[in-house]
DNA sequence: TCAAATTTTGCAACCGCTTGCAAAATGCGC
DNA sequence: GCGCATTTTGCAAGCGGTTGCAAAATTTGA
């Protein structure tokens, strides 16, 4: 059904490589055949079969974009960026849901199947034998939003959590807070344990303040409001949290409120991530901004530096995070002179 | 670098078909050839070039997966549930991401150029021309959350966006509200155009109760609270809203509780498409159910179909949607015997 | 103008896999 | 064991492109 080089050689009166030169960026080719070969493809509507060139070039242009995370907000955004910047680059996304898969087995063999010329995996939670198996396939591999120090042979790009956990405990310090406390995501995710590791170590000495840590079971807004109705009704309430992420803390913000408690005077809260909706008026909430644009061009641009340069050695690419001040932990107080 | 067909033959010490057919179904292998390549392979790590083989077969098993909409909540349900119901059915999401763009050439281009099985045109606000477009082109497309009517060329699964708008009439008329209102996404968009109708006309001829309209600039939250911040200072603030979407509904709640209204007994609000946000408790929106998983399953089916039967007569899958009753409509009247 | 250098062109093989066809192997009934 | 029907197998062509190579065409320089 659709036209091939061969017909429009045909109509263009050249031969078959001629129209293949014409559309391959490069090739050489004379302004006169190039005419008619655009005009007979214009006529007859052509465009290059992309799957069956790439049988020769070794090429696909196609990028396995791989996630397991189809329910944080923030991963919205995640692929509207990823697929933005690759289609801007002329690659395109084959899209891997690795939702409830705990192997890597199966989602390597599509990747394969489909030659991919490199993948992203897109995860804060996926271990990182997800990348390392697609690294040992020999497929460009970059992980995004993934943790450096567990996988020393795959390409990471992130934040340095436990850094964010060190500003997330400077930032109460400051402020004054006296009884601080870490309410991660589920236990078993790296990133969670690094920046528990980060805000402890930042409070480190402080023998005034009173330093608790706590993990919900999910990064979810019922695991979060779960986790803390439950400090709260132990009475082990503190006075500022640092929650793994955002809507883990909208969770944690919603059960605080009904408990009658003021933010952020009685409790402060701290989130990660900066979501589009913590910015909404009726939520406010003071979180540390992921720089997730950066951090996505940056793995489209390593992803890409690999494809052309697959024995690269492995680096880490970490973004600094900053603090947005919103609502729900206080200002600092006036600097004495 | 990968295993080749070639490589196994010789490995297995068969011909190139008998490996061929070992990994096709329903080809005839007996089974000692069988067992003899299987073995290879597995030795080898062999797995079929799934875009060289569609050149002869002419099945790509890929999907396009199009859409505009990659800031609403929602639609990370929705690519969650597509990708897993593509893979299920041993098919690949290839995503395009629409952000921005006008003319269907480019995005027609791309999916032509990776002869993609089949399109889903996953959107409320893409006009019909692109779904249309790609149907010109040969492709089998479905418009999922589009609006029959006005493409009668192409198959659409939905919701009939009158019938919500009816629905969200009837709910206020039972509950007693008189001074009604429809609070719709941008006025271009079709399924707003729709729900308004339906709403018009459900509260046509009730001469007791008032009714006004009134457009938000964007599916947002930011337009949603923008245009409710706007109708009570002037005044204007009806008792009971529908808006055209649940981030919007949102938006137009904080404007709402800030001005210091109290919801449901001086304003209520109705949304449209029950995100799992709506049920969070500090949101608790009352809102009407998309059955946005029927949907995704239906769409994926008769896109399966179509592939099978191209000429396939046009149709329209509507799904009726449900009222979630939260906490932002009052609660129905007691019945008066 | 002509030979040499350079560019453009077409041929043909190949990328990895499928498939129609005919030959080879197997199964069956007696 | 034999003839026939059936299944399995390999050959070779083809899917829609690309590309090395040598021939043809063009440009260059004197």
């Amino acid at each position: 059904m659709p036209v091939t080089l061969k017909e429009v050689a045909e109509r263009a009166g050249v031969s078959r490589s001629a129209v293949s030169r014409t559309f391959t960026q490069g090739a050489s080719v004379s302004d006169k055949t190039r005419r008619k070969v655009e005009k007979a493809a214009a006529e007859m509507g052509y465009s290059p079969n992309a799957l069956a060139s790439s049988l020769t070039t070794g090429r696909t242009k196609l990028i396995g974009l791989v996630s397991n995370n189809f329910h944080n907000p923030i991963f919205l955004e995640v692929f509207d960026l990823f697929t933005q910047g690759l289609q801007e680059r002329g690659l395109r996304p084959l899209l891997v849901n690795l939702t409830n898969e705990t192997d890597p087995a199966h989602s390597l063999q599509m990747l394969r199947q489909y030659s991919v010329d490199g993948v992203v995996v897109a995860s804060s939670t996926l271990p990182p034998s997800f990348a390392e198996a697609f690294k040992a396939a020999g497929m460009p591999v970059v992980h995004s939003f993934g943790r450096w120090s567990t996988s020393p042979d795959v390409h990471v790009v992130g934040i340095d959590n436990v850094m964010c956990g060190r500003m997330a405990a400077a930032a109460r310090i400051e402020r004054g807070y006296q009884k601080v406390a870490f309410l991660g995501g589920p236990q078993s995710a790296t990133s969670t344990q690094d920046r528990l590791a980060g805000f402890l170590d930042a409070l480190e000495g402080r023998s005034s303040m009173q330093v608790r840590y706590t993990f919900a079971e999910a990064y979810s807004f019922d695991a979060g409001r779960a986790e803390m109705r439950r400090l709260i009704a132990e009475g082990e309430v503190a006075d500022a949290y640092f929650c793994g992420d955002d809507v883990l803390s909208i969770g944690a913000l919603s059960a605080v409120r009904d408990a009658g408690l003021s933010v952020p005077d009685d409790v402060a809260i701290i989130g990660l991530n900066d979501m589009e909706m913590a910015g909404w008026q009726n939520i406010n909430l003071t979180t540390i901004r992921q720089p997730i644009r950066e951090i996505i061009n940056s793995s489209i641009e390593l992803v890409v530096a690999l494809i052309n340069e697959p024995t690269r050695y492995p680096e880490a690419r970490l973004f600094p995070c900053k603090l947005v001040e919103r609502g729900t932990l206080r200002a600092l107080p006036p600097v004495k002179h």
